[in-house]
DNA sequence: TAGCTAGTTTAGGTAAGCCTTAAAACAGCG
DNA sequence: CGCTGTTTTAAGGCTTACCTAAACTAGCTA
């Protein structure tokens, strides 16, 4: 093994790539671009160098996959974003919403021992506060078998089980409607032309746009009993 | 007010002119440079960046002093810094010697809520475990009135209050010896030609040499009962 | 099937922070 | 006053991570 840790702009790659491609597998540059905030040219000149240190398969036109080498190193960070997020929300008593951030910033200065310490201190928490699970030392991370709100339909019941991808804005608004992991959903009415989910939370009503809706997940449980 | 961070290396710039202008109030350049590991003429380089900037002073010749912004800014950094380390050692349980490079990189990544937030878990330490003090969020920093080892004469007795400045390899060799702050100290001789310092720590005796004498600092109390 | 367009890639360029080597300027000392 | 070692300037380079502008697909649409 040649590195063993990189540079927050190498993680920050990493990471979103593992993101982008949680779904289809293949995380196209513009999507990438755009979420890290750079140009599309610079986000094709940093993957063929993540290329070349076999971290990325880059498939041109069409999108970059994470290398086992480089999904690995991807989990080790996003332990340490959401061990922190743990550490933050639990015992600093910060915000929901901001601890996201907050993590973002110390996730790139963590050293290994210390991720281990924390997961210890916190009693190895199997998710963060945004109900994503946290990836063992080995980098194992438990894909979880929700499915996104906006793939439920009328009649449909559970429980929230986390929100993904976590951003700030999202988070905060979520926090503001009392929204999180835990609470119980129902699906009341789906809006017709293409129109929000009308839905109730916790026992309120909210009407959740289609953005919303595929970024929150849940566990259909319809054979509960109300 | 301009800026409001700074990246990694102008932080650890303004830390270690903080640092090494503690005693006599100018930092040679050769000794920043020799501090960063990097070369002599790529700190005067960056220390005209910095004086641009309005965070540094560098007298031609003599060495570099910290602006009032400057001053400011290093103590956010020491203040952070100093906070993580007695989270680290007191409750992540990791070791003294080595909590001083774990939060040697978590000082760049702490937003200023987190700090504070740190702060207020640990209940406003004074001082970090190697016992220097933490400055408060408006970056003030109490100066304490310790003096050297190497300034004591043998028959001074008193007890140990901090080791500055800090470095691993000082740390870990006081560790090895249960040499830290609290400790009862006691001169017994002073070797001639210029020797080691004989000295009682917690009644154990120890030889001292002219390095870490001057690193490791006391109270004087002579009029003290043994 | 040719043409369009959105997305992608190449070409060429910038800034920060480093580096080395060499030459010039200075401080402190005898 | 002149020597000597330290400090600074000068010159030329390197790497990382960005940028804009221009050329190029892929895949659809007419
Ligand atoms: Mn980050
Ligand atoms: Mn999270
Ligand atoms: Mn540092
Ligand atoms: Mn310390």
């Amino acid at each position: 093994m040649k590195h063993d840790s990189f540079n927050e702009s190498v993680e920050m790659y990493l990471k979103t790539v593992s993101e982008l491609a949680a779904g289809d597998g293949l995380a196209p540059i513009s999507a990438l671009a755009q979420h890290l905030g750079i140009s599309a040219v610079s986000a094709t000149e940093m993957v063929h160098r993540l290329g070349e240190q076999g971290l990325v398969d880059h498939v041109p036109y069409k999108g970059v996959t994470l290398t086992l080498t480089g999904a690995q190193h991807a989990y080790r960070v996003i332990r340490r974003h959401r061990l922190w997020e743990c550490f933050l929300s639990e015992h600093l008593g910060l915000g929901w919403q901001h601890v996201h951030d907050y993590a973002c910033q110390l996730e790139h200065a963590t050293a290994d021992e210390v991720a281990d310490a924390v997961a210890a201190f916190l009693g190895q928490p199997a998710v963060c506060p945004h109900g994503n699970p946290i990836p063992d030392r080995n980098g194992r991370l438990a894909e979880p078998d929700d499915e996104p709100l906006s793939e439920w339909r009328p009649g449909d019941r559970g429980s929230l089980s986390r929100v993904f991808p976590e951003s700030f804005l999202l988070l905060d608004y979520l926090a503001m409607h009392n929204i999180r992991p835990g609470r119980t959903v129902i699906v009341t009415e789906l809006a017709p032309f293409n129109g929000p989910m009308m839905v109730q939370i916790g026992g309120l009503p909210h009407a959740l746009g289609h953005e919303i809706a595929a970024h929150i997940y849940g566990i259909r449980q319809n054979d509960q009993p109300i």
